[in-house]
RNA sequence: GCGCCCUUCGUCUAUCGGUUAGGACGCCAGGUUUUCAACCUGGAAAGAGGGGUUCGAUUCCCCUAGGGCGUGCCA
């Protein structure tokens, strides 16, 4: 598509690199997900590698919340690997660009340095650090000051980068400074770091955010310099919110644990994170097995994505039609707890898994599935909405009455044979079926609005459907 | 400021010079109906603007506008 050819005699490897300083949010998930999904289609490597380098930022928490986030969605990684381990390594790297004269200390000053940015600022250049150090002499060193390393980049000409997603892309050298590989403290950089555990840890294919679209461009001279393969680049543009401004937290720039606790399944997310950028014709539900069959870096999009949380609940709700009913049981589970403060005992699980076939059809998330259940485990006698005592006057409750007793003497009890029997008892009784089925529904479920009121009644059982209707019978004060 | 990227219905997208510009979500209308939904049918809805190139541009090139990203001793 973009005149790249890759590679197919090698097996790919590819990596998720996120800085512990957060919580897994939709822009990192995305990303992990195309690169998991590009090693699995290849048969080849997923890795994921904590960037922990920044004490100041990195927490322990956030790292859980990664892995955990990782593992919820089902992005299984073949490796791990701590960037703060690699520590020792990375500035054995420097020194050899030090060695080899790709790299050189510099002496100046965090308030020389500003000077320079303002400097350059004023007379349209590139802000970046002017090289001053780079041809001193190092014996006009100041005394008592920490040098930090900086990388050589190349000043004429331009960098190109063969980007996998974005075509050719080339930066002019002019707009990269001698950036720092080592800080005054010899602690290696971000921009040293992830070159050195890409090359070590075999990546081929980097794919990543556009944030770093530009630092590839940085990062490419130290493979040069070192002699390193480069690996191949694909930068996915960002997710914006729906207004087209930066994802913020309004717009679902949330922890993934957050969706999981809206009840959207990790099939779900992951199918619609999916065609957030990438396309295959005109499908839409594509299930993992075909993501991963037909998963390819030309039908990246690159234009940046807006997050639609539409979209997203109609996918999830086709997914949660798709998950058998003991499954979507034990999901279930979860939220009837904590949203509920419901545990269903054997007999209501029971009652669960009858409705379950109908409920499924209905529900967007597990959180509303666990809302259009939670009727089933209420006790008696039920609390009863104002919506629903408009349904249960006098003369309802005598129809009730009377269909109490037809439905006691009925010996089945399935859907089928309970709908002839209220639509026979609707037609003896002269009334409209919405006479019926309304006052039955308040007094089966305590409220305005069900499933089909047969698939309430054979849910709930026998006994407990006419025990329900009984409590409804006797006069209120 | 400098550099880079992006721009098709409200949203996600298809289209790889010639189409009545297709699909999906959402929306609207009708149908179905015992409630809320779901479901079925139909409908409205798009090539940012301006120049080129070409027999012919949504598609290729340039400019403008708008948006995004980078420009840290953060990652």
């Amino acid at each position: 598509m973009h005149g790249i050819s890759t590679d197919l005699m090698t097996t790919p490897v590819t990596r998720f690199a996120p800085s512990p300083t957060g919580m897994l949010h939709i822009g990192g998930a995305r990303t992990a997900l195309f690169n998991w999904l590009y090693a699995r289609h290849h048969g080849g490597r997923f890795l994921l590698r904590i960037e922990d380098t920044d004490r100041e930022r990195s927490t322990e928490d956030a790292k859980a919340a990664i892995l955990n986030g990782m593992t919820w969605l089902g992005l299984d990684w073949d490796d791990l690997v701590y960037q703060s381990e690699r520590i020792e390594r990375h500035k054995e790297v420097a020194q050899k660009l030090l060695d080899s004269g790709h790299a050189y200390y510099c002496y100046c000053s965090p308030e020389e340095l500003s000077q320079m940015r303002e400097t350059a600022k004023a007379e349209g250049r590139p802000t970046g650090y002017d090289g001053t150090w780079r041809d001193r002499d190092p014996s006009e060193a100041p005394d008592g000051v920490d040098p930090v390393v900086r990388l050589k980049t190349p000043r004429d000409g331009d960098t190109l980068i063969k980007d996998h997603i974005q075509g050719d892309v080339r930066i002019p050298n002019s707009q990269l400074d001698d950036y720092i590989l080592l800080r005054s403290d010899g602690t290696p950089t971000y921009m040293l770091s992830v070159v050195v555990d890409d090359h070590d840890m075999g990546i081929t294919h980097i794919i990543r955010g556009d944030d770093h679209l530009t630092n590839a461009a940085r990062q490419i001279p130290i493979y040069q310099a070192m002699g390193w393969d480069i690996p191949a680049f694909a930068h996915q543009s960002l997710i914006h919110g729906s207004d087209g401004a930066k994802l913020s937290k309004r717009h679902g720039a949330l922890a993934v644990e957050a969706y999981r606790d809206m009840g959207y399944l990790p099939e779900g997310m992951r199918n619609y994170l999916l065609r957030l950028g990438w396309s295959h014709g005109d499908d839409e539900i594509i299930p993992t097995d075909k993501a991963i069959a037909w998963f390819n870096l030309d039908s990246v999009g690159r234009a940046p994505a807006r997050f639609d949380f539409d979209k997203l609940n109609f996918v999830n709700a086709h997914y949660i039609k798709e998950t058998p009913d003991t499954e979507l049981l034990e999901l279930l589970l979860p939220f009837l707890a904590q949203n509920h403060g419901l545990t269903p005992t054997e007999g209501e699980s029971e009652r669960i898994l009858k409705a379950l076939p109908e409920l499924k059809l209905h529900a967007k998330t597990l959180v509303e599935l666990s809302e259009n259940t939670e009727f089933l485990l209420l006790k008696r006698p039920l609390p009863i909405t104002d919506k629903a005592k408009k349904q249960l006057g006098d003369e309802a409750r005598s129809m009730l009455a009377n269909l109490h007793q037809t439905l006691e003497e009925s010996g089945v009890w399935t859907p089928e044979a309970l709908e002839s029997l209220i639509r026979a008892f609707v037609d003896t009784s002269g009334l409209k079926f919405g006479q019926v089925g309304q006052p039955l529904r308040a007094a089966l479920t305590g409220g305005a609005k069900s499933p089909g009121i047969f698939d309430v009644l054979h849910a709930l059982g026998r006994d407990e459907s006419l025990a329900r209707i009984k409590d409804q019978l006797a006069k209120r004060p």
